[in-house]
DNA sequence: GCTATCATCTACAATGTGTAGTAATTATGG
DNA sequence: CCATAATTACTACACATTGTAGATGATAGC
């Protein structure tokens, strides 16, 4: 199950939807005025297309809309790692394993050190 | 540094010309006859395009254009590696450790036991 | 010299993306 | 209750990428 990656812009609307949990095209169109300048209606087409692809319910009961995320940044994040990964040893073989390997090792070290952690655990309690 | 992802078909001829070493748009039209039915123009069209993208060696010296992979499948999977090890944690933070070590755990158990190898490996090594 | 092959140039439809205007509708402050 | 502001839904559009390949002119080899 491929899960394909969002483009740029959806994606960081997508996080900021993540924040705020629940909310409204302003809520966003606030949250970028601070950075970049995005029109109502830019932010608006994102959240459509968000919706369009299954990330967002849309409740249309008020006349207001309101978002919310159908799946949690964590789960989505599973996902995509998943279908990376996929892709990547799908493209490369076994043969890149090793730069699999080499890129994890070259990880910060706090990440590298929960990563290591968290797989020996998985690997003892199998 | 983000190393672009080559299209689908960019990839697949590109794997092509990795396993030829050194070949010319017939060689690789040869290749997928076998499977795929592509034009010879499509085929040079994409390697022309490989080239372009800094990839492929374009030797013009003779009438007939040799091409030749600038960077082996090995060196260029390590950069794909690392570009979506940044772009994940860049999108996802810290709290995506955990979909990557699952990720990492519900890889083929071969596969999984190389890389956990290697990585024990570079941890002793550091 | 003819013919098959080749390289290069050009093209084009489909899709994705960033970007936003317009029209119609509804909420709201006075 | 009305005017003005806010909101939604629809439409649009340029630009980049991708898969696909035709046309045209150059050349190699028989």
């Amino acid at each position: 199950m491929v899960t394909k990656q969002l483009s740029e812009l959806e994606q960081e609307v997508m996080n900021e939807v993540w924040e705020l949990d629940s909310c409204t095209v302003r809520d966003v169109v606030n949250i970028f005025t601070k950075t970049k300048g995005y029109a109502y209606t830019t932010i608006a087409t994102i959240l459509e297309r968000l919706h369009e692809k299954g990330l967002l319910k849309k409740d249309t009961s008020a006349f207001t809309v309101a978002f919310t995320p159908k799946i949690t940044q964590v789960e989505y994040s599973k996902k995509i790692a998943s279908s990376l990964f996929d892709k990547f040893f799908g493209t490369f073989g076994d043969a890149a394993i090793a730069s699999f390997a080499q890129s994890i090792a070259e990880l910060p070290k706090h990440k590298k050190e929960t990563l290591l952690k968290l797989l020996l655990n998985h690997d003892k309690n199998k």
